[in-house]
DNA sequence: TTTATATTCTCTGTTTAAAGGGAAATCAAC
DNA sequence: GTTGATTTCCCTTTAAACAGAGAATATAAA
């Protein structure tokens, strides 16, 4: 799953026609990070990786698997 | 977003029955965590929020603009 | 009210992510 | 081959994430 992330960071970074260098200083962290995120590091600080998935024009989301609407009707109770 | 992120985590912890203390538990990070979670904290590592993610069955996962179909021609190509 | 439970929010020590530098290794084009 | 650019991987330092404990503050039920 986030040897999934790491391709994935790679594919779009060589997509943008980036260095690691060039995506790290675009993104505001170490060219290490950048590195590092496409080797599979799991311990990465979620807003680096986000500073990161932001250049490359990728977001992320979550997924449950219940039903959009059984999570509407839910939420307009209180909880 | 990371205040959605907050949210979310706590509608499925409760929609779960479990507390603050519990969540951490089963997910392996300590209390302190899920309260500042709860809270919008940003740079909590990944594998922790991963960690309490899958406790609450939700995953996590990347959204690209491109359309899939120029993806998979991109990545039958070589890159 | 009282009691129990949960959350909020402090503090402290340990661990480690991250940055920056630098050098070897890999890759590319010429 | 040579050269230049990029990546890999090392090191050191600094900042901060994290855990765990505890106390104060809700929150809720009896």
């Amino acid at each position: 799953m986030t040897r999934h992330l790491a391709e994935l960071i790679r594919f779009h970074r060589k997509r943008s026609g980036l260095t690691q260098l060039e995506l790290a200083e675009m993104a505001g962290v170490g060219k290490n990070l950048v590195y590092e995120l496409e080797n599979g590091k799991q311990s990465v600080r979620l807003d680096n990786l986000i500073k990161v998935l932001q250049v490359l024009n990728v977001d992320l989301d979550f997924q449950s698997p219940l039903r959009d609407s059984f999570l509407k009707e839910y939420t307009d109770a209180d909880c």
